[in-house]
DNA sequence: GATGAATGAGTATTCATTCAT
DNA sequence: TATGAATGAATACTCATTCAT
């Protein structure tokens, strides 16, 4: 129904990230999006079928380009290793680079409605599953235990960046995250123990 | 203003979990948690001052009497491998054991009301605070890497369990948790590469 | 879903009969049914699932008890031709003697939308039927032609009761309908030529 | 102020009768008339002034020409009665003919907002005049009754034929109006005692 | 304490109309 | 003339909260 892209349409979707991050979702009303967007309410409905679809776009626009950025950075590096600790700190550093962005995703879009929480589940299923073929390739290659379970695992990656930056989100961002992206990559890959 | 206790609201509080894991939070009406807990809906704000307060209470409430448990639990272990192993073993089981609270904990109470946000986060820093005197205790017995950074220890500790715990909601809760806790102690223990 | 009865039932059905013949059904927003009622918006909905709710039970309500009204009327007349006179009264006085009613009715309820159409349609076939009923009594006694057809005479005797009121209203009511019974009823019987 | 006439004024009249008759009144958007008629929503207000305008022009553009040629055909009869039959033929049989134009005519133009009830009936006035004068030959030749109220008679006649086209569009034109004529003639010449 | 009828503030969405091209 | 993207006013309905009983 209604035409997505054009410059109108990038706007209505950084208005949204702008003013979802400072209000909060249940805060932001559609016509406090079109204003910060510089276009009129029913403008937003030539780009959007309505308001959750804002959000649907946001989060696959912004997380399909981020999953994007991460799986190209990591497919240049040589070895497993490298590749895990290349992921610790896209993840870590994209996120510091968008405040705004890092605020929806990981606080306001964890909302529960079946319709949303479905569409968004698509786009981290691409994120999953390159972290899933990380891990295989790690075990093919003899560097990660043979009998890791490759779901669990995935759980503790993606469960330990994704509270590290819900933590910093929530503390208000007084600290870095990136200057953390050592320890974290020693951590996932020795565990607790160490070495 | 609101007095708390009395057999009312609980009556209340149990109704309220029922009512937001079966409806999502969003379409759980104060009506619908007054018909569940068989009372008026104006005998709701006799116990609670908002519907807020209800989620919050609701939060502290369950969440206070888990960490309450998982404590215990932990205290009577004799050492702080044993006592990791408790903690993971603890926060699956009984959440797996309460799939209504999971629900409504893991999803549903990812709000981001400022209000509501903060009053979650006083609970939660008592199971943090649990976590890292667990990671300072191994880290002092010299079974914990020494250079370990206990915020960020806890952060995989707890982002893992809780990555863990809502894929399994949002799966529609398809398989057995209390069974993966082997494999996971393992992991956080000795991270990807094992051993 | 909404209950029924009551008084202010009662009242916001009155209102919107005011509010309606005053303003139009187009320009006769809820709030402004509800502030002539003396209630809140919010209070429509515990008595009227919808607006357009109100609409078909007023329909229903008054032409309901119009139409019994009538069939009373009737039926205490000795003769066919005297039940038909009370008819044509009965129609003209009736509806002069409430005119918002009869603006709402001959006017504003001409709407199309089909869900209207269908409730508004079972309680008109109520006045068809009695009608029917009467022309079928008039064969019967040898009074109306034999080879009368009970559904076109039907049409034609609330085709022009109907039209009657009708060009009433729009004239803004400058004249009796009462005064004009008697021709009505003459016409009806012997048509345009008379005895 | 828009110039009328051109070939695309009567393409947007004539997209106008097919979109109403087939989605109601109520949900005929300018869009979806322009759509029909194959131009920009824009140009629609190149040739009329207001979607009201177009309804007012649909209404005058047809029914004057409906009741022009009604006119004609009456003038060709011999005597009165030849008349009446004709009128009635013809208003029957032209409606008929036309399913589209006389579902938006009885039905979906009896709306109710002032401005366009007074062009409407503008336009209807002329219809009733040509009615009017065939009651005033009929009583000047004797044929009808001497007494007869030429503005009751009418509305008669014409509450009589409307109503017979309104049923038949509310049942969805499952039967023929055409061979109705004679009995509704006849009912009309001598009312329901006949003869 | 307990009730539940009543309140009324709050908001996504539609669509007739305009105007820069 | 013609376009169609953009406008923004307008409105039915929901639901947390109150308070007379």
């Amino acid at each position: 129904m209604a035409k997505k892209k054009g410059e109108k349409y990038e706007a209505i979707l950084d208005a949204a990230v702008k003013v979802i991050a400072a209000n909060g979702y249940a805060n932001s009303q559609v016509s406090k999006i079109a204003r910060e967007a510089g276009v009129a309410d029913g403008t937003i409905y030539l780009y959007f079928d309505s308001k959750e679809e804002i959000l649907i776009d946001l989060f696959n626009e912004f997380m399909g380009q981020f999953i994007e950025e991460v799986r190209q950075e990591i497919a240049a590096m040589p070895d497993v290793v490298s590749k895990l600790r290349k992921l610790v700190e896209a993840h870590l550093t994209k996120l510091e680079a968008s405040p705004d962005l890092a605020t929806v995703t990981q606080v306001e879009l964890r909302q529960s409605d079946p319709r949303l929480r479905l569409a968004l589940g698509e786009t981290l299923r691409g994120y999953f599953r390159l972290i899933e073929e990380l891990i295989e390739e790690g075990k093919a290659q003899g560097v990660f235990a043979p009998d890791l379970n490759k779901y669990l695992a995935r759980q503790m990656i993606f469960g330990t960046l994704d509270d590290i930056v819900t933590r910093w989100v929530w503390s208000r961002r007084h600290y870095s995250l990136a200057a953390q992206v050592p320890q974290v990559f020693q951590m996932l890959l020795h565990g607790l123990c160490g070495r």
